[in-house]
DNA sequence: AACCTGACTTCGG
DNA sequence: TCCGAAGCCAGGT
């Protein structure tokens, strides 16, 4: 796939800056496609490990890993919690703290 | 070309 | 605050 959305998608995820977390929904609108999250997880599917993403740094909006456990979950709570990023008893990040605010 | 699927989102009850 | 339904987009079959 390399359509522009796809490129610019690559580009925003590399700027998550650490200890923060960006929503599906953000990455897509700040790429240029409003309703396109799904298409930022293909990207993620498809790009994340050659264009070494901090996909990790990606979640839905309601704050929470979207990943089932057992493939990733777990991991990538680990990573996001060794950046700084916490989580509440229901596995929830305080979006309000930790959303990354591109300024 | 139709149909299915997914690491989503929003909205109403 | 939680749950279900409906909307969305693009790639794979």
């Amino acid at each position: 796939m390399t359509t522009d959305f796809h490129k610019l998608t690559i580009a925003v995820i590399k700027k998550i800056p650490r200890g923060k977390v960006a929503t599906y929904g953000q990455i897509a609108a700040i790429a240029g496609s409003p309703r396109g999250a799904r298409q930022v997880v293909r990207t993620l599917h498809s790009s994340s490990d050659k264009e070494n993403l901090p996909w990790h740094r990606v979640i839905n909006s309601k704050g929470m890993i979207s990943l089932p456990s057992g493939r990733g979950f777990e991991l990538q709570q680990r990573l996001l919690e060794d950046e700084g990023v916490e989580f509440d008893r229901k596995g929830r990040v305080n979006l309000k703290r930790f959303l990354w605010q591109p300024a």
